[in-house]
DNA sequence: TTGAAAGCGCTAACAG
DNA sequence: CTGTTAGCGCTTTCAA
C-alpha cells in the first residue's frame, strides 16, 4: 500500500494482478502498448478490489499535464458571468479537466496574486473575466493559455472572447428610438485604465445613425450598488432621460431599485433596457428587455481557445440579440 | 531548466546558487533546518534570477498534501449560496489553500461523479451543499474531510454546517403574525429523500403556538422557476393566503414574478418573509423582508472544519436574524 | 549549517 | 504483448 495516503498504488494493482507496473499504465491510460484482453481483465479485477484510483498529483507530475484549469472570478453574485463558468465547469469535466477558482474582487493587486498562485497549481489555461479594472497584467508563461472575456481589442499571446459591444448597443438603442425617446442616458462600468468598452462606441454610433445629440453617460461600477447610485445621480439631472440604456444585468437591477424608492414607474416614466440577459433578468418587476449574451457559446469558444489543439491565440466576436420583455414599453399589461 | 515545462526547476536553484537542492528547500519553506543568512540571500538572488517557482505539484506528491479544496455547487446563479463559497476561496487562500469547483446540477448522479473526481484529485477537503436530492452519498476517504451545507442533522464522519431552521422560521413567523396575518402559506423546495427539512418542523410550531391550525405548504425546487410555479398554485387555492414565507431568496424571487404577473400588490395584498438574505434579496420590488443567514461565519466555520487542526468532525448550528425591509407589510412607503 | 540520496506514484522509452 | 527502469520536482532523513 502507498505510505503517505494508504490508498492503494498502481504498485499494489501490479503485484495483486501479476504483472508489470507498465502493465497496470496501459490498462488505464488504454495505451501507449496494447495488452491482452485477458491480462487487461486481470488488472482490472485487481484495481477493483483494491478499490485503486490513479493518483491525479503523480500523473501531472510526470506528464506535465495538470488537466486543470484555472479561473479568476471577480464578482460571485454576478448570475450572468458565473451561468458561463458553470457551463465551461461542465464542458471541460467531459474532457477530464478540473477547474481552480479564485476570487480577484476586482482588485487589480489581489488579482496578480491569484494568477501567480493559479499558474504556480500549473494549471494549462486560465479565464479571466476582467470588470473595471480590466487586467494589463497577462504575465506570458508558455505553458498556460489564457483566456480573457470581455475585451474586444487584440492582446498578444491571449485568446479573448467577447460579444459585439458595440453592435449589440446600437441594437438596443434602434429599439427605444423606435419607442420614440430621444433623451437617453446610459449607466455603465468605468475602466479605470482608460481602455474604451465597445458599449460607448455603440452609443455614441447609435445617436450619431439618428442624427441626435449624443445622451448622457453615467459610470459608475458593474454592480447592483453601482448602478442604484448611478439611477441616484440620473434623476437629479436637469433634463431627465426618458429611457436607460443598462451597461449590465446587476446595473438594471440597482437601477430599478433607485426608480422604485422614487416611486418612477418603468416603463411609463421611464424606460430601460439592459445588456447581459442574465436570468435575473427576468425576474425582475418588471421584466428586463435585454440585450442577450450567449454563455453557452462563449463558454464553448473559450475551452477550445484554452485547450483545444490550434494553440494559436484566438480572438472572438459575438451576435447579441435583443429580447423583449417589458421593461422596453413593450408588451405592457393593463393595470 | 526543467525538461517538461521549460521553467526553472529547484535544482537549476541550487546549481546557480552553488547549494544543494536541500538547501533551497529549507530556504522556501524555512525549514526544517537552519540556513545561514549568507546562503539564503545567494539562493533568493539565483532564484529571483531564474524567476524560479516551486512546483507544487511536486510538493504534493512528495508531501502528500494537495493543499486543494473541493467544493461541489449545484447552482452557480445563487448568490447566497456563492457568497459563502466566495468568502471560503478568500480564507482559504490566506492559508495557501486554492479550491477546485464542479457541477452537480442537482443530479445525484452527477454529485457522485464529481465528488469522486475531486476526491481523485487529492482534495483534503470537500465542501458539498445539496439542495433537493441531499446527498446521502458520502463516501468514506480518510484522507479527505468533508463538510456538508444546510443539513442540521448529524451525519458520521462529517461535518455539517447549517442555521438553526427551526428557530429562524419560527422567528420569521412572528413577525407575521404581529402584521395580524393567520392564512399563511410556505414555498419550500423538497427533500426528494423524505429528509424532514428543519425550516418545515419550526412551521408546524409555529401554528401550533399561536394556536393555529397549520397553513398550506407548496413544495417546488429552490429555484426562481420553482418559487414562480409554486406561488401560481397558492394563487388558485380557494382560501388564498394573505402572506408567504418563501423557503429561499430565489424561490421569493420567483413568487414575487407570478405576483406581478397576476397584479397582487406586495405587500398590500399579500405580504413576503424569505429566507437568506443574500444581495438578491435588496434588490426586488418590494425589498424583501428576510431572515438572513450569515455566510461569512457559516463560511469561517467551514473553513475550520475542513483543514483546522482538530480533526474530528464538528455540527453547528448557527444563529438567523430577522431583517425588516418592505415586503412583510413594515417600511411601507406613501405611494 | 550543509549535502547526498531515497522516494512520493506515475508514464513511457526501451528492451525483450 | 510484457517487463525494467529512469526520472518528473520536490521534501526530508541521515550523515558529514
Amino acid at each position: 500500500m502507498g505510505k503517505t495516503t494508504g490508498k492503494a498504488t498502481r504498485n499494489d494493482v501490479a503485484n495483486l494482478a501479476n504483472v508489470s507496473t507498465a502493465v497496470v499504465s496501459y490498462v488505464f491510460n488504454n495505451g501507449p502498448r496494447n495488452v491482452s484482453p485477458q491480462t487487461a481483465q486481470k488488472v482490472r479485477d485487481a484495481a477493483a478490489k483494491l478499490h485503486y484510483q490513479p493518483n491525479s498529483i503523480a500523473r501531472a507530475l510526470r506528464t506535465g499535464n495538470s488537466k486543470t484549469l484555472g479561473a479568476v472570478i471577480n464578482d460571485f453574485t454576478n448570475p450572468f458571468a458565473l451561468s458561463i463558468y458553470e457551463k465551461l465547469e461542465m464542458m471541460a469535466a467531459e474532457k477530464g479537466y478540473s477547474m481552480l477558482f479564485a476570487t480577484s474582487h476586482s482588485e487589480l493587486q489581489k488579482e496578480k496574486a491569484v494568477i501567480k498562485e493559479l499558474m504556480n497549481r500549473n494549471v494549462e489555461a486560465l479565464f479571466i473575466s476582467p470588470c473595471e479594472n480590466v487586467t494589463l497584467f497577462t504575465p506570458s508563461n508558455e505553458n498556460c493559455r489564457l483566456v480573457i472575456f470581455d475585451i474586444d481589442r487584440k492582446v498578444p499571446n491571449v485568446s479573448t472572447i467577447a460579444t459585439d459591444y458595440t453592435k449589440a448597443v446600437q441594437l438596443g438603442m434602434s429599439h427605444l428610438f423606435k419607442h420614440g425617446h430621444t433623451n437617453i442616458a446610459m449607466i455603465i462600468g468605468q475602466s479605470s485604465n482608460g481602455i474604451s468598452d465597445g458599449r460607448i462606441n455603440g452609443w455614441y454610433q447609435a445617436f450619431k445613425n439618428e442624427g441626435l445629440p449624443a445622451g448622457h453617460i453615467e459610470h459608475t461600477e458593474f454592480s447592483r450598488i453601482g448602478g442604484y447610485k448611478a439611477m441616484l445621480k440620473i434623476l437629479d439631472l436637469k433634463d431627465r432621460p426618458t429611457a436607460i440604456f443598462a451597461g449590465s444585468d446587476l446595473i438594471a437591477l440597482g437601477a430599478l431599485r433607485a426608480l422604485h424608492e422614487r416611486h418612477i414607474r418603468v416603463p411609463e416614466e421611464i424606460a430601460i433596457i439592459s445588456f447581459d440577459g442574465s436570468i435575473d433578468s427576468q425576474y425582475t418587476y418588471p421584466e428586463l428587455t435585454v440585450i442577450q449574451q450567449n454563455p453557452q457559446e462563449i463558454a464553448r469558444l473559450a475551452l477550445e481557445a484554452a485547450i483545444g489543439p490550434n494553440s494559436k491565440p484566438t480572438r472572438h466576436l459575438l451576435e447579441a440579440k435583443l429580447v423583449i420583455r417589458q421593461s422596453c414599453g413593450c408588451n405592457m399589461k393593463t393595470q
